[in-house]
DNA sequence: CTCGTAGTTTGACATCCCTCGTACTACGAG
DNA sequence: CTCGTAGTACGAGGGATGTCAAACTACGAG
């Protein structure tokens, strides 16, 4: 499933559901570079995003093999949430994620591309050099 | 003077100024992508950056009109160093600054530009709508 | 030598950030 | 209905960050 049919799905909970459980995302014009680069500049934050990117989809929390507690795993994604760079949404018991490609790409242009990249590029690096 | 020659002419001061007056700065190698980011996720620094990139030279600290005091600019300028985005080194009584294009080119390509980039657009939106 | 200019250092303060444990809620399976 | 699973909320602690003012250092001009 896309970020833009995840969206949808969404507005019609936000009609139809009944227990309230919504997540609130920042408009696409209220998002900002500074916040998207502080989302990204926490490690464990951009593995998250590696991750996300490579799949091309949806994941859900518990997917990610994160080294630090449940409360700090739900932490980042709320900060890469606030911050325009994913987009949440409740299925079940389970909390999908999604990277909000088209967002991002519209507002600022190559930029996550150019992190990925430059994610991979430092990771073969750090991890050749012994 | 490129940040090449600049680098170059700090080699130089190591050896042979008497005042010791020399900055610390990360080889390429040790520059982190996290780092960087952090960097560029302040408001402030961004500006600096953007001031810096538009010049393609070197500006001194004081060309910037930066609305903080000046130990907070000191501060900010550390920062951009220590995470290996500026180059500075002493010219007289001014520190002169310049943007490691190639250093960054090369770890991370494409990701200044995009940056750059994401700020002027984010700019123009900005000022764009009242 | 003396002075002004440019920038640093230090210490302080408030705030934010990452992390955790514990208690809690929402949902599906049975 | 009851239970297990997935994730949230709520502090709280410890460290980093952004900001400032005041005292300081280094250099060039005169």
């Amino acid at each position: 499933m896309t970020a833009q049919k995840a969206q949808k799905e969404q507005e019609a909970q936000k009609q139809t559901s009944p227990s309230g459980r919504f997540l609130e995302h920042p408009d696409r014009a209220d998002i900002r570079l500074e916040g998207v680069l502080h989302a990204l500049s926490d490690p464990m934050r951009l593995q998250i995003v590696r991750d996300l990117a490579a799949v091309e989809g949806e994941l859900n929390c518990s997917v990610f093999d994160l080294p630090v507690s449940k409360s700090t795993t739900t932490h980042h994604f709320r900060v890469l949430r606030e911050n325009g760079v994913v987009q949440q949404i409740y299925r079940g018991t389970a909390k999908m994620n999604a990277l909000r490609r088209d967002d991002l790409e519209a507002l600022f242009p190559g930029l996550l591309g150019s992190v990925l990249t430059a994610a991979s590029l430092q990771a073969s690096r750090l991890s050749a050099a012994p």
